[in-house]
DNA sequence: ACTTCGACCTGTTGGC
DNA sequence: TGCCAACAGGTCGAAG
């Protein structure tokens, strides 16, 4: 489910409900997520207000007073707003109960989600100290992914999914930025000229832009924290198109394997 | 320092 | 209809 786009969404729907909200109860149904969820984080955060949720990378930061909830949605994670009596289901896996009587839960089939609390600042995790640039920031331009890029083989699509280069670039924008850029997915990194990555960080800049600007991608099952899907996959040039004629050129899209990962594109507009 | 690959899980899809 | 393999929005960490 969850790229930056559906990260941001989801930070965005949860944010208004939980901000300025103490934390009367945490449940944990089921510890055992990509890590196992610490104790610390039942016995700790009740009492204690939600000051901001912020976002780096894919994962959302819940502030707190003296603490953080640092949480990342996996492939299939998925947080919404409830009331706090909400009968909970087969994977939901913990709620946290506001005094607004509103519950914060969390649902993950695939469990490759984590929800970690940290004392410190969240900034500062080993988690996230190594994280590279924000897509969206200022920071994040043609120069530096051109200087980063220098003597790299591996494929501009896995240089650009790597989030120790650039964050919350995942499968499915990496294939419409590059679409949209021109570029051939299998390009050598180390190859590309600094104008083309000038067109390459545009183009990386506007899916996401304005996939936020849609709530995201639905692919299966994907809701916004209040329910609504995402309607970007109306956007979608390549992903999941394999075969089917290019917008541009009506060329068969081809379906290739990168990083063990699904990866389409047109052969003739990315050359 | 870089690259590749297995691992973590459940649910869905497509081929036979 | 049933079965089974392959695949799915992520990313860490070990091994080469």
């Amino acid at each position: 489910m969850p790229e930056l786009p559906e990260v941001e969404t989801t930070r965005l729907g949860i944010t208004p409900h939980i901000v300025q909200h103490k934390v009367i109860r945490v449940i944990v149904r089921h510890k055992q997520l990509r890590w196992p969820i610490s104790d610390d984080l039942t016995t700790e955060l009740p009492q204690q207000t939600i000051h901001s949720v912020t976002r780096r990378g894919k994962y959302l930061l819940l502030q707190a007073n003296r603490g953080a909830v640092i949480l990342h949605l996996g492939m299939s994670g998925r947080l919404r707003i409830l009331p706090a009596n909400h009968l909970a289901e087969k994977h939901d896996h913990v709620d946290i109960i506001f005094d607004n009587n509103l519950c914060l839960r969390f649902t993950d089939p695939r469990r490759f989600g984590a929800i970690i609390w940290t004392r410190d600042n969240p900034l500062h995790h080993p988690l996230l100290i190594k994280l590279g640039e924000e897509p969206l920031a200022e920071n994040f331009t043609g120069k530096f992914l051109y200087q980063r890029s220098r003597q790299r083989k591996t494929s501009i699509k896995q240089f650009i999914m790597d989030s120790h280069i650039v964050v919350g670039v995942g499968n499915i924008y990496a294939n419409e930025a590059l679409f949209a850029a021109g570029i051939n997915p299998k390009t050598a990194a180390g190859h590309i000229s600094q104008n083309n990555y000038r067109r390459l960080v545009h183009s990386i800049k506007q899916v996401l832009l304005a996939a936020i600007a849609q709530g995201g991608t639905t692919l299966r099952d994907f809701r916004s924290s209040d329910g609504k899907p995402g309607y970007f996959i109306q956007e979608l040039k390549v992903y999941g198109k394999a075969g089917m004629p290019c917008v541009n050129c009506k060329t068969k899209l081809k379906e290739i394997r990168l990083g063990q990962r699904s990866t389409v594109y047109c052969p003739k507009c990315q050359n």
